[in-house]
This record gives structure tokens, sequence and C-alpha cells, in this order.
DNA sequence: TCCAAAGCATACCGATCTGTCTACTTTTGA
DNA sequence: TCAAAAGTAGACAGATCGGTATGCTTTGGA
């Protein structure tokens, strides 16, 4: 019945992630999904048992997405000679300069279902908590000096900047993030 | 008809706070605040035209509240010696450890209406610009030597910090936030 | 070739959504 | 004292919500 992989369900994922982001989870309506993808209501109940299972399935996507492009898109800027710690804020900060950008899924999701017990809010905290070790794991590579308390603040000025990107549209805030990161772990 | 100052009004908007921090805004109905504070629909209806004008009201409130208790809370901390940036990294610690915490209630707003020319999403812009001010005219009162990028990073550790109590409810970020700001100020 | 899986449209369900209307009661201040 | 202001209950409207049921068409692989 319910594929594992498929060619409608991505469109699915696809469409939910696109209007989450600009209508909210709540705020964006399963009919709204089905006619913007093009699928069929009885084919997303056939992939998903509920509309929350689908934003499960959008948030693992966009997991996964964004990890496998983040580690990409570091690893290029650390062969361009940048710091590891300071490769991560630059590439986030292109990530956040997509146009329809607005600001971090994870935060928005946590922000709509504040239960923490919910599935939704743990997805979120889970991604949170992979992202830190990521970050961690650079500042290993950088032989940093106190790599989980530098990692963990690089990981506080990039939410933070996101955030700034997110409110006010502006990338000052991404500008002094870099600057900060290069101070704590004494760059350049 | 409507009138500005009230008693049940303040009810309306109260519960609606604690509410949509919870459930989120597009996840609350009117109903339930109705439910909750025990006002009738139609005394809701004559001071808000609409849901969407509650909303607002609701964050106009928090801001004005949340930014008196700041205010005091950092001059009392100040009072005691610690260093102006270091008060508010610590003030907004505090705030974050009441039980219905579930992150900042602008941030969540900003995630749910992301068109930057809805109304609800301007006011979380101008919470956020508001804040940045604050913060700036802190790093001016202490005499550090860039006020404005000090601020400004102060404010993205404070955001991400908040951010990280939100997803997985740990304080390690504030820590790290407090440790963060006193380096890149120079301070004991 | 042919069957099963996958996808389709459409109508429908009960619940809930925001918002309106009417008509009655309470409070309050000049 | 008495009239205006504020509040009440409750029914109602029309739209939309998430989710289900039925029955038809397409498609792909053995």
């Amino acid at each position: 019945m319910a594929a594992r992989p498929t060619p409608r369900r991505d469109r699915l994922v696809d469409t939910a992630l696109r209007l989450f982001a600009i209508e909210g989870f709540h705020g964006t309506g399963i009919d709204r999904i089905l006619a913007e993808s093009g699928v069929s209501k009885m084919t997303l109940y056939k992939h998903f048992p509920s509309k929350d299972d689908l934003i499960l399935a959008a948030l693992r996507r966009r997991d996964e997405s964004y990890r496998a492009w983040l580690e990409t898109e570091v690893a290029a800027r650390i062969e361009t000679g940048e710091h590891p710690l300071v490769a991560y804020v630059h590439a986030i900060q292109t990530w956040c300069d997509r146009p329809q950008f607005n600001g971090c899924t994870f935060i928005n999701a946590a922000g709509e279902f504040g239960d923490p017990k919910h599935p939704v809010h743990r997805a979120a905290g889970e991604h949170k908590q992979a992202m830190l070790a990521f970050v961690e794991q650079l500042a290993r590579d950088a032989s940093c000096n106190h790599p989980q308390e530098i990692a963990l603040q690089t990981r506080l000025l990039c939410d933070g900047a996101t955030v700034m990107k997110q409110a006010i549209r502006s990338d000052r805030g991404f500008e002094a993030a870099a600057e900060a990161v290069k101070r704590l772990a004494n760059i350049s």
C-alpha cells in the first residue's frame, strides 16, 4: 500500500515544505497542499496516515537535504582556505539567502507545537542537537581550544543571525556572527 | 463602543498570549480563548475587529510588559555589580525559566506569518529592532569599545540561547552566551 | 497480454473555524 | 434616577478543517 520510495510523495513533501514556510504548519490546509502539488487526496492518505505524519516527513526531508547540502558547502569553503567554523557561518548565511526563506523550519515547528512531548517538537530538538554535534566535530577538526564551548557559541550566533534575517531581513547578523566566531576561536 | 482601557479586554489578551505560546497562533481558536477567559464572543468582537487584531494587541502587550520587566531586572542586576551586557543575558535567561515558556513569542509569530508585509510579521521585526536598540544603549552606558557590534552579537547569542532553551530545554546556551559576551567585551 | 498497484475525481462526513445577529441583563456615572 | 455603556447567552452563517468512501482510469512489469 504505502510504498516508501516514490514520485508523487516527493511532490507532496516539497510542496508542503514550501507552504509551511510561508503560512505556517497549522495555517496550511491539506487541500492547499493537494491543489498546488497536483496530487489527489487519496494518494496523500495512502502515503501518510495523517497531516502530522506529513509534517514529520517534511521535517525529516528538510533535515536530510539540509545536512547534505551543508556538508558539501562547508567542505568546499574549507577547501578555499576558510576556517571551518567561519565556513559554517558563511554556509548558513548562504542558505538563508534563498528567496523563499522564512527562518529555520525547525524553530518555527517548535514554536507551533509547544508541547515538548509532541513528535514535531521533539523532531525540532533532535535536529538542533544534530547540528550542534556537527559543529562540534568541525571545531575538533580545526583543533580549537575548547571545541565544545566554541561550537555551542557558534551555533547560538548562527541561530540568532537566522532569526535576525527572518525578522528584519538584514545580513548584519551574519557579519557580526562571523566576526564573533573569529575572536572567540582566536582566528587570524 | 470599543473602549480602549478595560477589564475583560485584559483577560482576553492574557489568555490569548498564554494559549498562543502552547498551540501557536493559527492553532488556537477563538472559541478556546473565549472559554478559558470566560468572556463572551460579542465582547471580543467589540474590542477587536478580527482575530488578527487580537494577535496584534497580544504582541503589543507582550512587547510592553516584557520591556518594562526587562528594564527593571537589568537595572537591579547592574546594581549588584554585574556588567550591563552580562546582566542582560542573565535577565533573558531568567525570563526563559517561566514554566509556560515556549520560545520568543515574536520569533514564533514571524514563523507563522511569513509574509514580510503582514502586520504580525512587521510587529515581530519592530520588536527585534527595539531590543537591539536597548542593548546598544547598555553597551554605550558600559563604555564598550564597539558598542554597536558587541550589542548585536549579544542579541544574537541571546536569541540563539532562547531557541536552544525552547528546542531542547537546556540552559547550556545561556551559560555559553554569557561567557562569549564577557570575552567579546573584554569583561573581568 | 493482463493483472495488480498506483493514481485519479468527487462526493461526503462531522467538527471546527471566524465572524454576525438578536435580544436580554448588568453596571455605572451624571 | 435613569439612560448609556458594557456584558451576557446562544443561535446561526458560510467556509474550511482533517479524514473517509466509492468507483473509475492509468500504468508498469512479469
